[in-house]
Formats: C-alpha cells, structure tokens, sequence
DNA sequence: CTGGGTGCAAAAAGTTTGCAGCGAC
DNA sequence: GTCGCTGCAAACTTTTTGCACCCAG
C-alpha cells in the first residue's frame, strides 16, 4: 500500500506536479472538504493553486481511487481520501450538522438490497437525512 | 384532501395563483422532476411560468409540506410530491439510473440511528450510491 | 385598493473549457 | 525537446435576487 501513487501516476503516463501533491495534502489534512475549501487550504501553504486545477486534479484522484466524494445536501460535494475509514454522513436537514457514524450501522441495508435488488451499496457515499437530536430537543 | 392546500395557503397570508397550482400538477404527473422539467411541463399546459417562479413556489410547496425533494448524484434535486408512497432511491453511479425501492429496506437502519444517535432519518430523502445489478454484470 | 406574486434581467455560485506558455521526464 | 499540466479568462449551468408591474383577495 506504501507503493506510491507517483508511481501509479508516472505508470498511466500522468506526471507528478507540486499542485498534484498539494492537492492530495489538502484532502488528507482537511478529511471533509469541498472544491473551494481545497483550493483555499492550498493556497495557504504555496501560493496560487487555480481551482480550475483543484477541480481537475480531483477528478484524476478519485479515478486513481486516491479520494472519494459524497453530496452532502445543496451544497458542493465534499471530498475525502478514500484511505480513510469508511463512514456514513448524517446530515440534519435543520442545522445543517454532518455527523460521521460506522458503517456497519448500514450493513442490513446493504445485505438487503445487494440480496433482492443485486444493488452493490457505496456505503462510502451513503448520506441520510434527517432531523439530529439536538434539533428534536429543541 | 382535494381543495385542502388552497385553504391553507390563504390561512398562512399566502395566495392562491394560476402558477402555483400549474407546479403543483406538473409536480403530481411527473412524479420525479427537476425544476428545469417542471418548468418545461409547465410550460407546454399554458404558456410562460418563469423559471424562478418555479424555484420560489417550490420552495413554498416544500415549506407547506406537500413537496419534497432528494439530491440524486451531480445534477439538481428532484421534487417529488410528499404524498406518494415513501421511497428509496437507489443510484448507480455508471449508468445513473434510479430505482425505487421500498423503504422497509432501510428499517433497520433508520431504527439503529434513531436507538443510538438520536437522529430521526428522513427515509423519504435516503439516496443510496452503488452500482446496480446490469452494471455489475457487463 | 393593497400587498403579495410574477416576469425579466442581472447577479451569484459552482463547474467546465479553450488556449498559450511552462515544466516534468 | 516533447507533450501533458497549469493559470487565466471566458463560457456554462443552476439558483437567487432586485425591481417594476400585475392581480388575488
């Protein structure tokens, strides 16, 4: 696993480029991030990544499978490496709060619908929505 | 049920329009639609319903609860009238089709969230990401 | 008649694209 | 030196907003 993704790249006759690597740094270090909040982070340790480049770079990522993308509601999608632990987005529709929780909360959906529909679930893009108990307090 | 909406659209201040009740049956036949559809629906009934007065009674419908919406991948949301029978969108991410599956699927999910998070789901507004059985096959 | 609703146009927000120059290999 | 990558600007798509006029109540 520790085999580069230089590598990968320099074998597929991509090349590796400082806003490449930059990129990918941001993703780790933010872990929930959209497009803009990237390019913003980047810019904060180099100067001037565009986010014409972010949104390319991105796309190359995730189709190396370096990182993945949820939609969290309205908003733009959220990027994450996909190296990170799997998890499933709560999202309340009030106060806008995303909660991270285990997978396995999800796992007798997937059986389910992989067992009557042949559906195979991303549960890394699994997003539910809802109301949070704080907002049900309140 | 039939002339409910209008009554309560007038108790709450708001009025009765030609456009709103034309959305609100592009809303009803097309089952599942996004703004830019149900403006083109309207539009082939009677003639010019702007495309923000779409987005602006949409708003007001959902507000009212007799519409609601999900994010289906990229593209814009899709409205859907509260009233039909709860459903789960399943989205395969390589061909984009979406199936709709009963929401007894995601039972045990919603009821593991509500007993361990207190998070009320939205089931109505569950999109789940994968690929679906054709794709898995070819 | 009155104030909320609508159409239109312009602005905003998010994303993509064309192209000339740059730099990884 | 080659050719893929980048920055920039412009185009595009989807949604929101400001404003004058219109019509439901």
């Amino acid at each position: 696993m520790v085999e580069s993704w230089q590598e990968e790249l320099r074998a597929k006759g991509y090349r590796v480029t400082p806003q490449r690597q930059l990129v990918l740094e941001a993703v780790t270090n933010l872990e929930h991030a959209t497009p803009e909040e990237i390019c913003t982070e980047v810019q904060r340790t180099a100067r001037g990544v565009n986010i014409s480049t972010v949104y390319r770079t991105l796309e190359l990522l995730e189709e190396l499978g370096l990182v993945k993308h949820a939609h969290l509601g309205h908003g733009p999608p959220n990027y994450h490496l996909a190296a990170d632990a799997e998890h499933i987005h709560l999202v309340c529709r009030e106060c806008q709060t995303v909660e991270d929780v285990d997978p396995r909360a999800a796992a007798g959906l997937a059986g389910g619908l992989e067992r009557d529909f042949g559906f195979q679930t991303d549960v890394h893009h699994l997003t539910v929505y809802g109301r949070c108990k704080d907002c049900r307090t309140t």
